[in-house]
RNA sequence: GCCUCAGUAGCUCAGUCGGUAAGUCUCGAUAAAGAGCACUUCACUCGUAAUGAAGGGGUCGCGAGUUCGAUCCUCGCCUGAGGCUCCA
């Protein structure tokens, strides 16, 4: 519903002829009202009865601020263009007028469905012509055919391969994918799991490492990326918003804030190398033909850093990073294979600056004695990279972790540091990430896995399982010890039998699988089952917790 | 975004050459809104990969068209898969 609201000296109308068939009865006559607050009603398709009276009391409201005694409700259909059908218009609007005749509101009304002459005065004070408009919180869409857009997105397993991380996903409930969210996830809780293990290395790792942990906004205006370049090229891939008469944008890459924290102080050459980490959440528009599960998203988090260095530490901080990402790539096994990506055609900045950078890397790289391709004209717009990349499950390589050094955004920004000498110097950012994405890291580990994760990474690390209901008493009471312990437990005491219990665990691909039964219980041990099968009996609980944390402290 | 293919229950899938409300008769036997898993209830109390029974659950992705009638045919859209192109 659209309400023109107008404080008049004086009205004066005369319906002229009928404008539809349903139109009211009415004369053909003046009508004349003073001192009066005219409401031009446009009653919109969805509106409802809670609308008609809401719309009155706030005029109520304002009648008592302006001292009024009188309103008109005049049908004016020129407000709005998603006009509700004739009948309910005047449902409505009778509506109103009851509403406001019991509210002691002097109260006229222009017939409904006819051309009227008209003739007002407002009045001349600020808040004599005001626009409102109500719309229904519950509208009348229709909310089934709408969810069923919800729904899952099928994925037919057939056409994937049964090692694929969408569908150990599924069946190990770590995310899902939806209609409404083209190219996002939703991270369930046994995912969630799984990230915040990484994450929790990264930090660890980055600590040990001399770095600091940042976090900057999502969205921001659009100056700030004219002035990084994302404007100029990157602008195709980033989404934008307008609020008022601004625009942002989302970040689709981390750099600008990272750069805002390090302008925000003066720096001293003491300061450098200043590693500013930031777990950063990116949005990109991709094309939609080119989204694929976790490995590529149009939303997705970078385990990123900036690194801001002089030109003296350069290649030693580089040397820095490739260890570090080594270091992690070790920890899970992975092979990958090095890539040097150089000047691409839309690139800002001189040739000659970028010769500097990408012999820069490559001195890193050949220092480290790193076998590495070369692939002309694949670098960022803004500097060259090293990329490692890793293999999926179909043999397809993923670039994961990036090493990029940029001279260009810190002559952008005009980011400087006061060197030994006192004088100002342009210090040099090295771009990079471990990871790369969790989400792809996570898609990818999936798949190297094969759901079976080490116990530090799994979800749940420990299934209790009781054989009998007799016997749930002491399984709670081993499950609580676990639990006690920073052990992840799940416990299992349905009226099933333990062959069923003990499929499921090993479907859900849990580490380990602790029988609790009569003899467990007698002598007060715990039988452990393995993934692989094995069992164990009589084991000591205090043993097992002891073993499980030893492997988790190794990562395995 | 482009090309090809797909979307049926929470999941994995079968099925329909377009057919519906009730009654009677004849003929034939799995069915044409179905199965398995999951879920709920009941029985069972089990020794290392599936105990049994009953029940609930569906506008056959969304919208329009053709038709007396559409889950099925046509068109558009959305989402996904594979590829192209691009990226972490």
């Amino acid at each position: 519903m659209r309400i023109l609201q107008s404080h008049a000296d004086f009205i004066e109308f005369e319906p002229t002829e009928k404008e539809i068939t349903s139109a009211e009865q009415a004369e053909k006559k003046k009508y004349r009202y003073e001192n009066i607050v005219v409401l031009f009603v446009s009653v919109e398709d969805g509106d409802n009865e809670d609308l008609a009276k809401k719309a009155i009391d706030d005029v109520k409201g304002f009648l008592d601020k302006v001292k009024g005694k009188r309103i008109v409700i005049y049908p004016f259909a020129h407000l709005s263009r998603n006009l509700a059908k004739p009948n309910a218009a005047l449902g409505i609007i009778k509506e109103m007028e009851a509403h406001a005749k019991k509210l002691k509101i002097e109260t006229y009304r222009a017939p409904f469905g006819w051309t009227k002459a008209l003739h007002i005065k407002i009045k001349g004070h600020p808040l004599a012509e005001t626009a409102k408009i109500y719309t229904a919180e519950d509208s009348k869409t229709e909310v089934k055919p709408v969810l069923r857009k919800t729904k899952l997105p099928k994925v037919k397993e057939e056409t994937l391969s049964e090692n694929d991380h969408r569908i150990i996903g599924k069946q190990l409930d770590l995310y899902s994918f939806h209609e409404v969210g083209p190219g996002m996830v939703f991270w369930h809780n046994k995912g969630m799991t799984i990230r915040n293990a990484l994450i929790d290395l990264w930090r660890k790792e980055q600590q040990r490492r001399d770095y600091q942990e940042i976090n900057t906004p999502i969205v921001l205006d659009k100056t700030l990326w004219e002035i990084s370049g994302h404007w100029d090229h990157f602008r195709e891939n980033m989404f934008f918003t307008h609020l008022e008469d601004r625009d942002f944008a989302l970040k689709p890459m981390n750099c600008p804030g990272a750069i805002l924290v390090f302008k925000n102080t003066s720096r001293s050459y003491k300061d450098l190398p200043l590693r500013l980490a930031e777990l950063g959440t990116v949005n990109r528009n991709e094309l939609s033909g080119v989204l694929s599960g976790l490995f590529r998203l149009r939303t997705f988090t970078q385990d990123d850093a900036h690194i801001f260095v002089t030109q003296d530490q350069l290649i030693d901080e580089i040397d820095n990073v490739v260890d570090l990402i080594d270091y992690f790539y070790r920890t899970f096994g992975f092979e990958y294979h090095v890539e040097l990506s150089t000047r691409p055609e839309k690139a800002m900045g001189s040739e000659e600056v970028w010769r500097d950078a990408e012999s820069a890397l490559k001195k890193a790289l050949e220092k480290k004695k790193l076998k590495f391709k070369v692939n002309p004209g694949d670098g960022a717009f803004y500097g060259p990279k090293i990329d490692f990349h890793i293999k999926d499950s179909l043999g397809r390589t993923w670039q994961c972790a990036t090493v990029q050094v940029d001279f260009m955004m810190p002559e952008r920004f005009d980011l400087n540091y006061v060197g030994e000498d006192g004088k100002d110097h342009r210090p040099i950012i090295i771009h990079r990430v471990i990871y790369g994405s969790i989400e792809r890291f996570i898609g990818i580990l999936v798949e190297h896995y094969q759901g079976k994760f080490p116990v530090w990474l799994a979800p749940v690390q420990v299934g209790v399982l009781s054989i009998s209901e007799d016997n749930v008493r002491y399984a709670k009471s081993v499950e609580k010890k676990l639990a006690e312990n920073g052990i992840r437990v799940v416990a299992d005491y349905e009226s099933r039998t333990i062959q069923y219990k003990i499929r499921n665990s090993q479907l859900q691909k849990i580490p380990f699988a602790i029988v609790i039964g009569k003899k467990e219980e007698q002598n007060k041990t715990i039988a452990v089952r393995t993934n692989d099968g094995k069992v164990k009996y009589g084991v000591k609980l205090e043993t097992f917790v002891k073993d499980v944390k030893k492997e988790i402290e190794n990562l395995k």
